[in-house]
DNA sequence: GGAAGTTGCGTGTTGAATTT
DNA sequence: AAATTCAACACGCAACTTCC
């Protein structure tokens, strides 16, 4: 049990933000109490949920939902919980902030598991935000802001909607794209409906007269440009895209299409970038290292370190030189030792997870 | 189970706007 | 005026869904 005996705890309140908690009554016997206490002491408003470190698997972070799980010196993560009122931290010299880096810190989701993110996983993928609940409209060119303001106050006087010149256009659907790629490559087109219901939520003078919800034109052209994106990027080399690529596939240039397999809805086919200031010569000797690693007893801090590391070079080889399993195992031994296959198994629980929430 | 219809994606192209 | 950029379109195809 607890105890009455005083504690300290660390409280990870975002990616940047770790607070230390002392409880000198001890640990409350109830969540709940708990809870508040983590409430009064960092200032938070909002639901949010608590996660403590599991030693049975690895420091993994759980749901809290027994207190007796803690003793003095373990680290609790807090995860925002999606609310009516959105969540705030007083910051620590005394101001309010709605902090962007929570949603993507904790999952902001309902989902009752975490997103495994192993120390340094950050750097291997550049994508590592879940589509946010509520979309967040960037901030435009200071000429096309401008424009906005003028328009949505000429709506608000007498209704009257925004043209939009094709200089603005642009504008926008960069920025937006850009944004929604921060996310998502591949977005469905309820991630789009999203998208452009927050645009005229945030910029009611675009909104469209003959359109059903007022915004299905920008929601197509948010499609295409998303569609012209990832061409364009393909065209600069982009591996992710250069990977579903079908005329590199195709042997019959007239029809590129062709007796190519597509991949499958959901199916990402995904190669982060290579992390910055490292080369795949370096990423190769950190494989041949893994080689010599994989022997040793009692390694598996360094084991896991190279593994995060060489993720990117691992899925180049996966996706492009589709190898044998038994290539796999002679090039990669460490893929199939019990602690790489485990966070396999809940990051594909998690993906499946993501792809009925948006189906 | 299979035919028919729908959706989503990559590709190539067009034409207007913009830049050089 | 020529070159470039880019939104938008048409098309072919595979994946997927619906209907019988």
């Amino acid at each position: 049990m607890s105890g009455r005996r005083s504690a300290k705890l660390l409280v990870i309140v975002s990616e940047d933000d770790s607070r230390k908690l002392l409880l000198p009554d001890g640990i409350p016997e109830s969540v709940d109490e708990l809870v508040e206490k983590v409430r009064e002491a960092c200032g938070l408003k909002g639901k949010f949920r608590l996660q403590y470190q599991d030693k049975d698997f690895g420091d993994v972070f759980v749901n809290l939902t027994n207190t007796g799980e803690l003793q003095s010196l373990c680290t609790l993560k807090i995860i925002p919980l999606p609310d009516e009122e959105s969540f705030t931290v007083q910051t620590n010299d005394g101001t309010q902030s709605n902090d962007d880096t929570l949603s993507s810190f904790g999952s902001g989701d309902t989902d009752d598991t975490i997103i495994l993110s192993p120390p340094g996983s950050e750097t291997v993928s550049t994508r590592n935000q879940q589509w946010p609940k509520e979309f967040n409209i960037p901030r435009f060119s200071y000429d096309t802001e401008l424009q906005l303001e003028r328009g949505n106050s000429l709506f608000k006087a007498n209704g009257t909607r925004l043209t939009v010149a094709p200089k603005m256009k642009s504008d926008i659907l960069e920025k937006i794209c850009d944004e929604i790629y921060k996310y998502k490559s591949y977005p469905s087109s309820a991630n789009f409906c999203e998208v452009s219901e927050a645009l005229i939520k945030k910029h009611p003078c675009l909104a469209e007269k003959g359109s059903f919800n007022g915004c299905y034109g920008w929601t197509q052209r948010f499609k295409m440009k998303m569609g012209n994106l990832r061409t364009q990027l393909k065209g600069l080399g982009c591996p992710e895209f250069l990977a579903n690529s079908l005329k590199t596939k195709a042997s019959d240039n007239a029809f590129p299409a062709k007796n190519v397999k597509r991949p499958k809805r959901g199916e990402a086919n995904h190669i982060p970038s290579v992390p910055a200031g490292v080369s795949s010569e370096n990423l190769e000797t950190e494989r041949l290292a893994l080689l010599k690693e994989v022997k040793k007893r009692n390694n598996a801090c360094t084991i896991r370190e190279k593994m995060t590391k060489t993720f990117a070079l691992r899925r180049r080889e996966v996706v492009e030189n589709q190898p044998s399993v038994q290539e796999l195992q002679e090039r990669w031994p460490a893929l199939f030792q019990q602690e790489e296959v485990e966070p396999v198994i809940s990051f594909k629980v998690q993906v499946i997870k993501h792809e009925f929430t948006v189906v």
